[in-house]
RNA sequence: GUGACUGUAGCUCAGCUGGUAGAGCCCUGGACUGUGACUCCGGUGGUCGCGGGUUCGAACCCCGUCAGUCACCCCA
């Protein structure tokens, strides 16, 4: 019988992975905690009408990448394809969000189910933030601040940009929406079949097409900014104004328009250049009527959201954190013969009071010296404490062998290891 | 969801026009001294993704299926 294997799209983390995902997640609390905000946990499993309501019905998002499925009751759930829906949800159930200002963040898997590609998987991680009750642009800035610090921290800021457009609202790109389609029907002819199928389902993304012989139509197509109200035009000019402050590079990119319907005004990308057609690693924005669209009293909103697997893989390529962060051991206890067991895992429980910081290993299984000593040096250790049954029972003492370079050792008393390791280890 | 390419040992890959499998690394034993990185010799390990078909005979050809990669699409 043929192995069973993942799902497609889910992929496992190995422990050669694992210590930059950690990093990861650390680098991300850290920042996070600096600006002040607050963690917040929310089901992986929702209604599915609330997903519909927010991200919207048209959507690629609902129509074709939802895991949908009745449960026993009856009721229609789905695993959440984002986070934002669930934390507007939450946030509002409990009254966070009735007026007062919140500063959140969350992290956990995602469910969309599309074609996988690297850096596009089924399940895949997410760190959010989301902030409510704050209209002027001064904390979609910070937005882009927290960001660009955790790029700062995790060493990648130079492969990441900045785009940002402003879309105006809902009913704005409504308006939009409908001159841009009544444009490109008086131009059908021109249109290639692509750019025809998005006619009836985004027209928005025929302005998007690749085609060259489209260009000189599009030139031509209206713009968006000419149906921005004045007052999202302040916002957004008042934000520019602001990043320069900061100190944030960035591009306008009138093309960009996310696949959510919730957000409005300001939308934002980090994109990067390295990782191929994936190239987005964060995006996030303003979205303003959510909470009163899903029940709520209208409440300012804006937020962002960053995937991990592709932040993984850029520290992967991009740096060498995998082999800093590799050491599993910090002292190896070899053992030559079988009898000394007892004393091994005394010495180590030993040394891991007096080292508390400190990974102390024991080799088990027996084996030569040798090869027990390659095993430690592999896991990274920095001494190997190597006990002989004779030698222990003649002087309670064992060969105490630093694994650099030189690779020097002394014979030691066991009771002096802990003394001598806490002065080459602390 | 569409298209292209790929799938052989734990890992990286050979395998010519079909004749039932190989290398390097890793692991392990020995030369070697009871204690590491070099050298040499030996050993473990594969129903060639899975299922059909063609053939006397399939890792190789055909069909299906699963998975991965890349692009489209979309987005994190």
């Amino acid at each position: 019988m043929a192995k069973t294997q993942a799902v497609r799209g889910m992929n496992d983390v190995l422990p050669s992975e694992t210590p930059i995902w950690q990093h990861l997640e650390e680098c991300f609390a850290r920042v996070v905690k600096s600006f002040g905000y607050s963690e917040i946990r929310f089901p992986v499993l929702e209604q599915t009408q609330l997903f519909k309501r927010s991200i919207g019905e048209v959507t690629d998002i609902v129509e074709k990448e939802m895991y949908s499925f009745e449960d026993r009751n009856g009721d229609n759930l789905s695993l959440r394809p984002e986070g934002t829906a669930g934390c507007v949800r939450a946030a509002d159930q409990h009254g966070l969000l009735y007026n007062q200002q919140q500063r959140l963040w969350y992290q956990g898997a995602m469910f969309r189910h599309e074609r996988p590609q690297k850096g596009r998987y089924r399940q895949f991680q997410q760190f959010g933030v989301e902030t409510y009750g704050m209209a002027g642009p001064g904390i979609d800035v910070e937005l882009m601040q927290l960001s660009s610090a955790l790029w700062q921290e995790l060493g990648i800021n130079s492969h990441v940009r900045l785009e940002l457009n402003n879309i105006g609202d809902a009913q704005e790109r409504g308006e939009y929406t409908q001159a841009l389609r009544k444009f490109f029907i008086d131009h059908k002819s021109g249109l290639d079949s692509e750019a025809l199928r998005r006619l009836e389902t985004n027209p928005l993304r025929i302005l998007d097409s690749k085609n060259p012989s489209l260009q000189s139509i599009l030139d031509k197509a209206p713009l968006l900014a000419d149906f921005v109200s004045d007052k999202s035009k302040d916002h957004f000019d008042e934000l520019l104004s602001l990043l320069d402050v900061a100190e944030i590079d960035y591009v306008i990119n009138p093309k960009l328009v996310r696949g959510l319907d919730y957000y409005n005004s300001c939308v934002f990308e980090w994109v990067t250049d390295a990782l191929g057609a994936q190239g987005t690693v964060c995006g996030g924005g303003r979205y303003d009527g959510l909470v009163e669209q899903l029940g709520g009293k209208s409440t300012f909103a804006a937020g962002f959201a960053m995937g991990a697997e592709r932040l993984v893989l850029l520290l992967e390529e991009l740096t060498n954190l995998r082999d800093q962060l590799s050491k599993r051991a910090d002292v190896f206890i070899l053992v030559r013969d079988e009898d000394c067991i007892g004393a091994a895992q005394a010495l180590a429980k030993n040394l891991r009071f007096h080292l508390p910081s400190r990974s102390v290993v024991i080799h088990y299984g027996g084996g030569k010296v040798s090869s027990q000593l390659k095993g430690a040096i592999a896991a990274g250790a920095q001494f190997a404490c190597i006990l002989e049954s004779e030698q222990l029972k003649d002087s309670s003492s064992l060969r105490l062998r630093k694994l650099d370079d030189v690779g020097e050792s002394t014979d030691c008393f066991i009771a002096d290891v802990p003394d001598k390791l806490i002065k080459c280890l602390l």
